[in-house]
Order: structure tokens, then sequence, then C-alpha cells
DNA sequence: GCTAACAAATCTAAAAAACTGATATATAAT
DNA sequence: ATTATATATCAGTTTTTTAGATTTGTTAGC
């Protein structure tokens, strides 16, 4: 069904770009004459002309103009391909999966996906967001090769990230704001707390204090909106919430003790023995960018 | 640049295909051999693994995944390059340029595109808005294959497509409606008309009553805003200002005689010799989705 | 554990293709 | 008219691709 050969094709668009037989030729270390049989080949199997002889000038045809457009764009694709695999016989991974707890700041995530993948244009990432055990399993079934998360594995070797600061909140409206005294353990019990599902199978708990009620919500957004309509308490990352708190929707409790909470998130390299380039600089840029983003430093 | 041929290409997606070099052989009609080789062949010149022996199974190894994926998808463009070039061999255009009267209404023209292209994908269209004398011009220099247009210049042959109906119309706070009388050619005199200003270099007038003051604008929609604020009163084709009607921010003029004009817009090939069968096939569509409209019928 | 069946790799000779250099043809410039 | 330039054609050579036989290694049945 492909009867007109890649070289056949870059025949074509070497012709074109070095104005002439003559000069693709020389271009392509080839005689002008199988110029001349590769352009015969590929007209006679497409049955158009893509040249015409113009004075002594060939000219592409209008059909012509089109092939070599459309040309150009396959011998790019056909390059990249290529190129990627060149790439992948260094050692660059053609693909990185990334896990990351929600917790983490996605706009940090898009801005070092962002400049990796400038950095990198081969290298695809996927990226999966998991919570509390799914971000274990992701590591030990071998379904990330680089993790960011709040626990590390007996096993796995991981380097601090950044603190996450947890604040406990209520919508102001909530009846936890209205007791006009501090809050204890006893009146969160009697409230529902929201917990963001996890998404491993084991279940951990991310509010260990046992609330009598639960709503369990599969994503943080879902679940800090939930909490602005007053439908529960919960702690969330500061960092998520500054919207909400600057606005109101959201109003840190008045905790007797523990009214924040701290999780240091982790970077953990899936196989410690060897990790791919392209792994590691996606950490570095990744460790780097913290370093950077003066709005995560611990004062 | 380009080391890996097209067929080593395929040689690749038909062995995954047929789940085998033997399948392979036998569905591109070659020897199991030549698969061998052209494997081979594809892996020295990249210097990777595509396939590894599992058993007595070839199996993909992970970039080879890949590049499997990415092969299809290049194979799929090369066959469609062909594929057009095919069309084309047995006189199917690769592009058609078609101009289009801004009075036409869009809505529809967008229509019959998307009719078209799920019909023929490989033809590319490509759509000219034009104004008066412009449409004229697109023809007289060959800009575009087919036309639709109000007047047809000497030496063509326009099909009738349907009629515009115009209707006078400004603003509702507009003097022109608070005259408390039918209004006259004096009165529209002493007022602002709005124009669409002609896309040709002859430069017609679509107003042909002349009006002291007038506001020339570049297209019908900005032309439409503008009456709406009060600017002017003008002339438009009643099936752009439907809306602006029902919500009451243009309003009809009470002319004395004249309120509403109609212009016929003709469908025109610019070689009447030879339409070549995508314009031809276009112009069909056009015609059959306009009597298929029934809010384009004249009661 | 042995054997038959199977799948891919290797080898060799043959066939197909692509390539070159020389030459022919046609056009533009002088 | 003559020369320089650009593509086409031709004939012979080189390179690449192919088929068929054989080999190597694996699985399944007995």
């Amino acid at each position: 069904m492909t009867n007109v050969t890649l070289e056949q094709w870059q025949t074509l668009t070497a012709i074109v770009d070095n104005d002439g037989y003559a000069g693709a030729a020389e271009a392509m270390n080839k005689s002008q004459s199988s110029m001349s049989y590769a352009i015969q080949k590929l007209e006679s199997s497409l049955n158009i002309r893509v040249f015409t002889i113009e004075g002594r000038r060939a000219v592409l045809t209008p059909i012509g103009r089109i092939m070599y457009q459309r040309a150009e764009n396959l011998l790019q694709t056909a390059r990249q391909m290529e190129k990627q695999a060149a790439q992948y016989a260094e050692g660059w991974e053609p693909v990185i999966k990334v896990a990351m707890d929600t917790l983490f700041p996605e706009w940090l995530m898009l801005e070092v996906i962002e400049h990796f993948t400038t950095e990198h244009p081969l290298t695809r990432i996927e990226l999966l967001e998991t919570v509390l055990s799914g971000t274990d399993e992701a590591l030990l079934r071998k379904e990330a090769d680089l993790v960011i998360g709040g626990r590390i594995p007996p096993g796995f070797l991981g380097n601090p990230l950044l603190t996450i600061t947890f604040q406990a909140v209520a919508a102001p409206s909530h009846p936890l704001h209205h007791l006009g005294r501090d809050i204890n353990y006893e009146d969160l019990q009697l409230h529902r707390q929201l917990v963001v599902k996890d998404s491993g199978s084991r279940n951990m708990d991310a509010g260990w204090l046992g609330a009598q009620q639960r709503l369990t919500l599969s994503h943080i957004h879902t679940s800090i909106s939930a909490a602005t309509k007053g439908l529960g308490y919960a702690w969330y990352p500061k960092l998520k919430i500054h919207n909400e708190l600057t606005l109101g929707t959201l109003k840190a409790l008045p905790l007797e003790m523990g009214s924040e909470r701290h999780v240091q998130l982790n970077l953990i390299y899936a196989d410690g023995d060897y990790v791919g380039p392209a792994a590691r600089r996606f950490g570095e840029l990744l460790t780097d960018a913290i370093a950077k983003a003066e709005c995560l430093q611990v004062p």
C-alpha cells in the first residue's frame, strides 16, 4: 500500500529546497541521474507529475506543491522517530511515569513539566495523581519511575522535597465556628469530617481522629468545595486553600491543640539502582523549582 | 538523516499485527527471512532492539512498543499522501477555494464544509469571505474555484442559490424611530448610514442611497454591533439580525417605501469549461443544504 | 526425557533496485 | 551561432533485497 519510499519523498523535498536536481544531488551525495530516476519512480507510482520543466528549470506542479508540503511533514516525523530511538540508545527513557500525591501543588508540577518538555521534547511524561497508599502502590507495582509522596515505603530511598502545612478549616457558617471557645477533640467528634479517598487499595486514612461521620470524596478539590458549602470540617494544605482563606469561604478552626499539621513530601525513585537520565533530570528540575519558589520556603 | 525505510517500519507493524514473523511474511507476500532481515536492518541502524525473543515468540521491547505506535502513525500519513495523489490522478482537486459573500449565512457554509470534509477528507477547503466587488475579483483573478455572490460578472454562468432579504433597521433609541411617521428618503439623508466595506479594489457601494454621512466598517458583524449601539441605520440581511430583532436591540425602520430589499445570491463556477469533481460536489452539497433548510424557503 | 512441531536466525545464491558516468536533449544567455 | 545550464536517457555496475534451505533454540505432547 505504500509504494513511494521515504527516500523518494526526500528527493522531492531536496530538489525543491536546493532549487534543482543538481543541487539536490550534491546535498544528498548522489548523482544527478539518480535524482531524475527517483522522481520518475515517484511520478510513475503515484501516476501524477510533481515537476514540470519550465524553460530549463524544474518547477512544482500544483499537486507537487501539496505533496511537497506533506512530504516535509512526513520526513520530519520520520526523523523525529529516529532521533527518539537514538536518545533511547543513549539511555534516555522514551517515557517517564510520575506519581504525585495530590497534596503536591499542581501549578508547580505543571511548571516543571513545561520546563522538562521544552528541554526534552522527545521524552513523554505520564502523570498519575495518587492519594496516600496509592502513592506507595505506584512505587511497589513499578507503575511509576518517580514518585512524590509522604510515606517512604521500606526498601526505598527518598529525598525530602518540601513540607506541606495542613490547616484545620471549616466554612464560617459551620457550627464549630460558633462555640465561642477553643475546639477540643470531643467537639470534632460530633461533626462530619471530610476525607479524601485513598487512591490505593489498602485504604489508609488521612484524618486519623475518629470522627463519627465522614464524607469521603475522591479528589481534594471536590473536598474543598464541599467544605466551603459547609458540609464538614477538614485539614487541607494551606497552599491549596489560600484563595478560600482570603475570600473567607473557609476559616481556620481554633483548635486547642494541633490546629496545624505538617507532612513532608519526598522525592522517591522507583529503581534505586538505575535511574534513567530523564527521570533523574526531572527530579533535578523538581528540586530546583521548589528551591526557587519562595512561597514554599519555610521561614 | 533518515536511515530506516518506510518498508522497514511497515515490517515492524506487520510483525506485531500478525503476531510473528511468519504471519507478517504472509501478509506482506514475502519470505520469513526477509522479515528477519528488515528488522535486523532497522535495529542496527537505530542501534536499539525492538523485539526480544521470549520463548519462541518475538515480543516488543518497551522502546519497540513506542516505535510501533509511532510507525503506525507514520505509515498512515504516508498512505494518506498516496491516497490523495491517487484522488488527484483521478481528477479530484487537492484543494478547492471557495469565495463567499458575507451576506451568505455562515452557519450554513460551516455545515456544508463539515459535510464535505467528512465525505472527502483529503480535499482541503479554503474559504474566502468577500464583499461586493471582492467577490467578482475572486472570480476574475481565479482566486476561487467556486463563488457565492450577488453579481454574475459577464462571461460567467451562475445558478440562483437563495434570496437574501434585507431589512432597514436602527437601534430603538435611534432618532429615526421617533419621528412619529413613516420615514422617507430625505429623512434617511440626514442620518448616518452604516456601510460594509467593499473587499475588492473597485469599491462598489452596498447602500446606494447617498447618505450625507457614512460609517464604513470592514465586516458585517462589526457593522451590526455598531448599529445596536445606535451609531446609524443600515440594511441588513434578516437572517443575520434575527437575534437582534427578537432581543429588540435593533428595530425595523418604517420606511415609506423600500423597507425591504432583496438580493439574489448565485453559485458561480470560476471555470465553466472544466469544473473539478470536488468543486462540483461542493456546489451540489450547497444547493442541497439550502433546499433542506426550511428557514431559508421563500414562502 | 525424548521427540515432534514451531518460531526465529543465519547462510548463500539469485533477483531486483538503485546508482553512476557518459551522453542526449532542450533552453537561455551571449 | 555558440556556449552554458538543466534535465532526461542509456548502459553497465554496485548495492540491496529476497527466497529457500538450514540451523538454533523453545514449547508441547507423549
